[in-house]
RNA sequence: GCUGAUGUAGCUCAGUCGGUAGAGCACUUCCUUGGUAAGGAAGAGGUCACCGGUUCAAGUCCGGUCAUCAGCUCCA
């Protein structure tokens, strides 16, 4: 071993230490306010612990809190610390699994005590006294064997022993750490010591199944976050709060976009009128792009017989979250039995061998916004963003091979288009492929997944999109790509997607007549930019806070007369833009200027336009922009000019 | 569907020990005619989610149902 260790530092700067130098000296040759910061140490790319010995020569960084690796073992540490409270509070208590998340860590409990929101205080308390201990972490590695049989009689967890005996049955050498009595199987790496911990929220309590898995036993979920000082968790807190008043469910209803009804059913939106406008001018601009693309539209009914459903093979795989079939008798005694239409795929499929389809003929790009109807589980449910009824922008384009993957990337760059045009930026690309370990789940032979797949990423290579992979995330008929974005609770939406499809073609024997005059199977591509019209509706409420641009703002502008004497001229205002197409509210009661202007902006109308005696005589108006305030006086000619540029410029 | 929490006026919420229902905002009417985020007064508005139980008496206590919320599971 040698003597000394040469480190490596992000900067490139490179220093030496005598060997066995751990991540903590390191921080402090480099300052103390490093060193007091430090949580842990990345060694050649691998977090390891702070107080690990360094023997070789490395690549280190060390790694705070707001490293994003820093997080995640602060939160980490944090769920044990939380565990060791809970089990100093609540003898009896069993540990499952304690994972770090994107917002903090939670820790699933088995435990005698049903928790309440009280003692998650209690539980707090206990963790921030455990902070001030400042308890040593200490790593230890074993055979697992031996982890095994600490599990079992040292500590009794029963559920540690399951993973060590099931998910690491392959893994020779495990390791524990030791925080005071309390242990637990971790690969780490941890914080050094308990005292990092300063401020601390348990933010709610929920049931999980152990291991995800339904038939196995319940537990309780204690989630919370964690942060190294108070005002970090305050910043936390109020950023939450800042989320929660974006919440499409309440802008929904403050805005008078939509609402829902008991007496109509729950997860079944109404939109009101003014959401009406917002998703009407979404269709329009969408219909319009379409049509610039070679679309071609198409209505079906909102039903259809059941074994059209059973021949896509929608009912079988999904009949547990679908409305019961209606059965109609007739006077013959004879049954028919009707579905309320949970997916638009097959009608268009009717549609497309309804008749002879040349190879000239195709692509052939069938577009409609068809309203389905699917019973998600009541505990989905959830406002506009999780539906039982809901209304795709979709469309599916058949297709000869050689035209596929052109297909796809032309249906990556409509949905692209859309996004940026409503201003999403923080969208995630997922490639949904199917999970080689659940065969049952899908149709199709292999030899047509693998090429479904194929095409699929070369499409996402050629168009140069940035994806992760999603295993297990295709449909049943075949590889997807899904375009997903967060709402303002950091929820993830999925919203466009593109998806391939060799099934359908089989199962409805659709064909084409080659140039070689024989039959030949298309490909399916379904699209949906939008996805759902409800779902991208309640993520773009919450992504604008309801501040709507222009183009799509259920009131665009707002007439406030000051006196009653600038009615008449402040009616002929209103009447000239609406006359011109643009949405005008006139507000003639006799409240105050100022109250006016003031309801106009909580109600997110973007330009208000304030006429008084000086406008009257000037033949002027005053322009106001919402958030932004007076931008000055100006003529009609000249508001209609920016009003209309903005509208369309869709900016 | 599962676990937990919640449910009082259109909205946000108060309602003590079980004793006959309250505020602010919004709404209606009247007064007020004003210059860039709340003028004043009066009025109207309730099957306390629903069903049942305990009690002389239930918004309040107990049981059930439904809905909403958080999470889990699921998502063509």
């Amino acid at each position: 071993m040698n003597a000394q260790v040469t480190v490596t530092l992000p900067d490139g700067e490179s220093r030496s230490f005598p060997a066995g130098v751990t991540g903590y000296d390191i921080a402090q040759s480099i300052g103390k306010k490093l060193a007091k910061d430090a949580l842990a140490v990345t060694v050649n790319g691998t977090a390891t612990d702070l107080n690990l010995p360094i023997t070789e020569d490395a690549r280190i960084e060390i790694v705070t809190f707001d490293h994003p690796l820093g997080k995640e073992i602060f939160w980490h540490s944090a769920s044990h610390i939380l565990a060791q409270a809970v089990e100093e509070l609540f003898p009896g208590s069993r540990f499952g699994a304690g994972p770090a998340i994107e917002q903090g860590f939670y820790y699933d409990i088995a435990s005698p005590h049903r928790f309440t929101e009280t003692d998650l205080e209690l539980i707090e308390q206990k963790m921030l006294e455990i902070g001030r201990r400042a308890i040593t972490v200490r790593r230890e590695e074993m055979p697992r064997e031996q982890a095994i049989e600490f599990f079992s009689t040292k500590r009794e967890d029963p559920y540690k022993v399951e993973i060590l005996q099931d998910t690491l049955k392959d893994t020779p050498r495990v390791s524990i750490y030791h925080q005071g009595d309390f242990a637990d199987l971790c690969s780490g790496p941890h914080l050094p010591d308990t005292s990092k911990l300063r401020a601390v929220k348990l933010t709610n309590i929920s049931a999980s199944f152990w291991r995800g898995d339904p038939s196995r036993e319940t537990m309780q979920r204690i989630y919370g976050i964690a942060f190294p000082s108070e005002k970090l968790l305050k910043k936390h807190l109020a950023a939450l709060e800042e989320a929660k008043k974006r919440d499409h469910r309440k802008l929904g209803a403050e805005l008078g976009l939509f609402m829902l009804s008991q007496d109509v059913g729950s997860g079944l939106p109404i939109w009101l009128p003014k959401g009406a406008i917002v998703r009407s001018e979404l269709e329009t601009f969408l219909k319009e792009e379409q049509k610039k693309r070679g679309y071609v539209p198409v209505y079906t009914p909102h039903i259809g017989n059941i074994e059209l459903y059973k021949r896509s093979g929608h009912y079988p795989y999904y009949s547990d979250s679908q409305f019961p079939p209606l059965t109609y008798t007739d006077d013959l005694g004879r049954e028919e039995q009707y579905l309320l239409k949970p997916m638009n795929c097959p009608h268009h499929h009717l549609i497309y061998s309804s008749e002879l389809r040349s190879y000239r003929d195709l692509p052939l790009r069938l577009t409609e916004f068809g309203t389905v109807y699917r019973h998600e589980q009541s505990g989905e449910l959830n406002g506009l963003v999780r539906a039982r009824g809901f209304t795709q922008d979709d469309s599916h384009i058949y297709c000869r091979p050689d035209q596929l993957v052109d297909e796809i990337c032309n249906a990556i760059d409509l949905t692209r288009f859309v996004f940026a045009t409503l201003g999403f930026d923080d969208i995630q690309v997922r490639l949904s492929l199917h999970d080689p370990d659940n065969p049952g789940k899908y149709g199709g032979t292999g030899d047509v997944w693998e090429q479904a797949e194929k095409d699929v990423r070369e499409a996402a290579e050629r168009m140069n999109i940035e994806y992760v992979v999603g295993i297990g995330e295709a449909s049943f008929y075949g590889p997807k790509i899904d375009f997903i974005v967060r709402d303002a609770l950091g929820r993830k939406w999925q919203l466009g997607t593109v998806q391939v499809d060799y099934v359908m073609p089989e199962r409805f024997d659709l064909s084409y007549i080659g140039p070689d005059g024989q039959p030949h199977r298309p490909i399916i591509i379904h699209r949906a930019p939008f996805g759902s019209m409800e779902r991208f509706i309640g993520v773009l409420i919450e992504h604008t806070a309801g501040n709507f641009p222009l183009w799509l703002a259920p009131v665009q502008v707002a007439v406030l007369p000051i006196t009653e004497d600038a009615h008449e001229y402040a009616a002929s205002v209103r009447d000239l833009l609406h006359r011109e197409g643009i949405r005008v509210k006139l507000d003639t009661r006799s409240e105050k200027i100022g109250k006016k202007i003031r309801e106009a902006e909580v109600s997110k109308v973007p330009y208000m336009v304030i006429i008084g005696q000086k406008e009257r005589e000037d033949g002027t108006v005053s322009l106001r922009r919402h958030r932004q305030g007076d931008v000055g006086t100006m003529t009609l000619d000249q508001l209609k000019e920016k009003l209309f540029t903005e509208i369309t410029e869709k900016s």
